[in-house]
DNA sequence: CTTAATTAGTGTAAAAAGTACGCTAATTCA
DNA sequence: TGAATTAGCGTACTTTTTACACTAATTAAG
């Protein structure tokens, strides 16, 4: 048997995840299908790989395919394959997920692709998807959970310039939880990766924030030398662990 | 465009990595492959994922297969899928890990099959294995570096009645660090999951050590309970973390 | 039967990290 | 000028982590 026209061949593709953060919301970009099936439902960017790419490519295309988004750093989490998930036949998919400031980027659908629109949406008035993506968007957001403690992803879906109140909500909204503001900024402070810019938020009602940076050399130095981001944290109740909080 | 029969289709497998600790070595299982490509060399037990399964159930029964090993959970991993990861044309793989115990399983070739040999081999002897299974395995190994300090996964991999000393040595390989015997104590017998079966070792040249068991009902009644299994510790150096080691 | 060799088993004090908690400051808007 | 809103900050207590060395129990060899 030296060939592989013997064995059994699927279709396969890869799919999207990705979450941005706006207005205090965690969102995830959805796009409404203009093709069978699921025809006008809301779906995550995904599409058929081609023979002459790698998975991981394949992803990068086909979100900026549908999307518009260029050049986004995609990271692969799980793969989809039950025999019934698609129901023209055999389809095996790739999850890919993402964090993006979505300030930074421009939804722009291509003509011709299956996309008839491209939206945020809020991660909490998603329902009623294409296919298994609810099972997808599901395993890529506890990916997120688990991630965003071990590594400093959160600034990934911030503007450069950020308040320490932004930085926290978007915490919360990540985590699912809330945190105590004192010991929030204890902790991000004391890992000396925050850039003081001096600078003030302005057009604000209130008294104004200072503005900071995250300070992407320095953190590539620290891993460098083994150091490494932990945010995690626990609480013992009857000689139990609880899960952490981040308190 | 309501049929898959305009797409391009590529074959898929499924790729086990199943990891055993035996004479203080953390192991895994290997074939010979008696067929091409890579005839005769040794690989990860593997294969065609077929039209009518899903791949959790492929990855069981390949592994059965192969070697023999029945029932085994397995757990996805990654997909590999680059254009030219097999020499007969694009081949997409799922890798699934597995931690067993090697001495309640017997290795046993099916008579047809592509293997010509099944074999626990010293993770640190592996080298040259085929297809990029080196990859595979390194991305599986990290996995279980990872979970090995919130799940107590280590348990899988000792027969059900062990010592401290056989746990501590075991978390060691896998962690790859030298682990502090009475800190170790402490942290693990903390937690409450271990049975002393008031049992002493028997036949070692040197004073015996007690028995204990791990308590899977009691671990099942903690996570329903929200706590959580956590070996993880870290140090902090000039404020900033360093890799935890479980000291 | 004595001794050597081997591994098991144990506690404490100091340092670090985590937690809970409430008031004053700066700004805009009415 | 006062009301509303969010920013910014410190301390005492608790829990967890860390570093560290000796005695106990057994077998093997002489």
């Amino acid at each position: 048997m030296v060939s592989l026209d013997n064995f059994f061949k699927s279709a396969f593709t890869v799919d999207n995840v990705i979450f941005g953060f706006d207005e205090g919301d965690l969102k995830v970009l959805l796009i409404k299908r203009g093709e069978q099936p699921f025809l006008g439902k809301w779906a995550l960017p995904g599409y058929f790989v081609y023979p002459n790419e790698d998975l991981d490519g394949a992803a990068v295309r086909v979100l900026e395919e549908l999307t518009g988004l260029k050049n986004v750093y995609l990271e692969q989490v799980e793969t989809f394959g039950d025999v019934n998930r698609h129901p023209f036949g055999r389809v095996i998919t790739v999850a890919y997920y993402s964090l993006i400031n979505t300030k930074d980027y421009i939804l722009k659908l291509k003509a011709g692709s299956i996309a008839q629109q491209a939206e945020w949406v809020a991660l909490k008035d998603v329902n009623d998807i294409a296919f298994d993506h609810a099972a997808i968007l599901a395993s890529c957001f506890q990916r997120l959970q688990r991630r965003v403690r071990h590594r400093p992803l959160g600034f990934e879906l911030l503007p450069k310039k950020f308040t320490l109140t932004q930085l926290q909500q978007l915490y919360e909204a990540i985590l699912q939880t809330e945190l105590d503001k004192r010991n929030f900024r204890k902790k991000i402070l004391s890992m000396n990766l925050l850039i003081d810019l001096k600078e003030m938020q302005e057009g604000v009602a209130h008294r104004p924030a200072k503005l900071y940076q995250f300070d992407r050399a320095k953190y590539e130095q620290f891993l460098a030398e083994g150091y490494i981001f932990d945010l995690s944290e626990s609480k013992k109740k009857n000689g139990k662990k609880v899960n952490g909080v981040l308190h």
